[in-house]
DNA sequence: GCTTGTAATTGACCTATATCAAATCCTTAG
DNA sequence: CTAAGGATTTGATATAGGTCAATTACAAGC
């Protein structure tokens, strides 16, 4: 459980409290393609993801699949359930390759954060970056066209050094990346396609490259 | 003060506590189109709204507005800011006609936090709600039309009851709701008029009736 | 009551993005 | 290597909802 330790959100946890913890997670395995939980499944724990990457969905009443996030290694996933009323998944979780993760036993983790405010101001903390990101995401669906989410998303974990070609590889399915942002694969294929003839980015299968970074952020 | 311990945010804090709350607090009065604060502006107080209303908006690059929600009496607003990094309120907030708020400061409700993981869990709960919240909006931004949207505004706060008409009024600019909802003014016009042709609802200047819940329930 | 300014509605038109279908490309199993 | 099946791209077309402009309704002050 080494992992569970060098996660920020059980790092202010005293040994014993972390000990208590350990009790009662447990390590488990996904296949690629399985579930991990369903919306509206009664919530018993919370995760960390060791390896591996899954997508949280929701479905439309028309069936159709939306990715509210992408869960990738080393992040905890689905504490925020931990506090709410009815105590159900508000999304649905699958692998998107064979995964491992700790799940973590969310009453004993209540347990132990009202034990110690430490634990519960680290916490809140998380939740309210949480809370800023979906705020951020509402305002990007609703202020934003396509094109400038799509640049917005290649841009993301590009840093200061704006004058390197930055390049990013992925592993997700187009059609997955399409839906967290909210586009049609079609429009995804095409939105590409036009930056790569403007000359902004180059597209190799999942790899891309960002040639000019200052460009794309004018856009944005 | 009586409206600060009526709240559930502050119903756990001992005689003690309240007091030192209440001599951090202070009442004020922002009129009608006047700002609280703006984005990006350095946070120490969230609000509590006894009277009035208030929007809470964000503006896009090119200058748009999108109301991010609206607060209405009795109501919290800007907790979140207290557990952020930056320390900057992430939207900006104005006043929709004359309102009365108390402002508390976050050091020190922090401070009182610090001392009780009773307070700590309360806010944990408001935060996941938030937090909930906004993935509901998402998912509303993202999987519905703008049609469905504005169905599930009228129907928000229609209970059980589904055989009366339901009558409700509103006092927002209809402009300040169509941004709630993201869509345009024109296009809400329009939609209430559709809906009013097709026989489901009834439109007599602010007051709307809902003529037909089951058959709306049944768009949306 | 008027008059003036703002808010809401209506109409005509346009565009971004969805949809549907077909053509490629890519990966994996054999 | 080859075949099969899924993923991705490309093309053609449709449409929800945006934009712009004009019109009407409504409220506040005189």
């Amino acid at each position: 459980m080494e992992s569970l330790r060098k996660n920020l959100l059980f790092s202010t946890l005293d040994q014993q409290q972390f000990n208590t913890l350990v009790e009662h997670s447990s390590r488990l395995q996904v296949s690629d393609g399985e579930h991990l939980f369903h919306q509206k499944e009664a919530a018993n724990y919370f995760f960390l993801l060791e390896t591996g990457s899954i997508k949280l969905y929701r479905l439309s009443p028309s069936g159709e699949e939306k990715v509210i996030e992408l869960i990738h290694q080393g992040q905890t996933f689905a504490e925020a359930v931990m506090f709410m009323q009815g105590g159900t998944y508000p999304v649905n979780a699958q692998a998107l390759s064979d995964c491992q993760l700790i799940r973590i036993h969310m009453k004993t983790f209540l347990k132990i954060l009202e034990d110690s405010t430490d634990n519960c101001l680290k916490i809140l903390a998380l939740m309210s970056q949480r809370l800023h990101g979906a705020i951020q995401e509402i305002d990007q669906l609703s202020l934003q066209n396509a094109k400038m989410r799509i640049i917005q998303f290649l841009l993301r974990d590009v840093t200061a050094d704006t004058s390197t070609p930055h390049i990013l590889k992925w592993t997700t399915p187009k059609a997955t990346l399409a839906s967290r942002l909210s586009v049609r694969p079609e429009t995804f294929s095409r939105t590409l396609q036009q930056l790569s003839q403007a000359g902004l980015i180059q597209v190799k299968g999942s790899t891309i490259t960002l040639l000019d970074i200052d460009a794309l952020r004018q856009y944005r």
